[in-house]
DNA sequence: TAATATAAAATTGTATACAAAATTATAAGT
DNA sequence: ACTTATAATTTTGTATACAATTTTATATTA
């Protein structure tokens, strides 16, 4: 059989929601009514509530809500983030495939010469190479659902570069290139705690 | 009202089919049915489905089964695990208040002392107050997580004390105790990673 | 017999209806 | 005007019906 390209109602409701949650449209605090989402869509309640259920467990809403994390929140958030992060860089000093490590260098000369929309992106998927070296599913699970709240937290500050990120990268860089795991490591934990730092600034 | 302790079908729901995951009762592998479920306790199908979502989202169910982690989920889980409570443990040496030590204290004698059921809630315990002290809900909640699929992979090995681990939560309570992070970060991962071999070795 | 096609049954996904609960608006008394 | 109580409204939780899909059984053919 070939692959549908999954329209399910439910499936549907998630993207939808997530999407308008993430791009900012849904602001933090505002009350989610199912029906409301639901005529919205032309679909029923119960696909609707199917993928608010889902949303509520992966963190982008809380008692109905849009999730509003306080700046506690976002510091226990990076205290885990920089934990594995931390950990993955040191891994991919080891570990790392000559492909992946190319991958990560084209990300940071993307850094440093591309357009605005093609340095975050960049910037996204620097960090994506790595955790995914762990090859590790729960992993890269957590990370992804932290990221969400990350990315959620970072669009009230409206995008905006943050100076020295690309050096920061090319430095992480550098360390696996060379096999240095203890710098590998040492150098992505003092980036993720300067990405909290200016987080928090603009609040 | 008087707080009618939550007697809502969801949330009934979401507890009997967890409790019979983890009880053994529903074995790994086993199709959950919604339409058998609801019938079983006398509720309609649509709280059952809430609760088989919620279920899905924290790792017991996957695609309509009782979750069947195989030997590399458990190390992946494990490596996550490591990481997080191997930090918990850190902190705690320099974190922890008096009251909790001495609540770690009570659980290192009941593992000599108590009965078997009394030392199987101790070590649980032990483990629970470290990751408790790092105040941190984010790190709490992904163990918690993460220890129910441990708990299940841990049933069929048929409850059974492992050698030396009474002596291993010793060894790291008196680390935490003398504020040594390095020698508390170092036992809990050499406990943990002890751990994972006892589970996977019977297997 | 094995492989394939077809029919039957079981199971899930979705819509809808209604009851329970929570929220908001309105009225009454101080 | 400010509470407090009561009614109206909204919103959620649950049951049920039915359609779409998946699974299982049965029949057919090589």
């Amino acid at each position: 059989m070939a692959n549908k390209a999954t329209q399910l109602a439910y499936v549907q409701a998630y993207e939808y929601i997530r999407d308008r949650i993430l791009s900012g449209e849904l602001e933090r605090g505002t009350k989610l009514v199912e029906e409301r989402l639901a005529e919205e869509m032309g679909i029923s309640r119960t696909p609707v509530r199917d993928s608010i259920r889902k949303l509520e467990q992966e963190g982008l809403i809380k008692e109905k809500r849009v999730v509003n994390p306080s700046d506690m929140d976002l510091r226990h958030v990076f205290q885990v983030r920089i934990l594995l992060e931390g950990f993955a860089a040191r891994h991919c000093a080891t570990y790392i495939t000559e492909e992946s490590l190319e991958r990560l260098n084209h990300c940071v000369e993307i850094g440093s010469m591309g357009t605005s929309e093609e340095v975050m992106a960049a910037n996204k998927e620097f960090h994506e190479i790595i955790v995914g070296v762990t090859n590790n599913p729960v992993m890269i699970d957590i990370i992804d659902r932290m990221q969400s709240i990350i990315y959620l937290f970072r669009k009230t500050v409206v995008y905006q570069k943050r100076p020295m990120l690309i050096e920061e990268h090319q430095g992480i860089y550098e360390a696996i290139r060379q096999n240095d795991a203890d710098e590998a490591e040492k150098l992505m934990k003092e980036h993720l705690y300067k990405d909290l730092e200016f987080c928090l600034n603009r609040m």
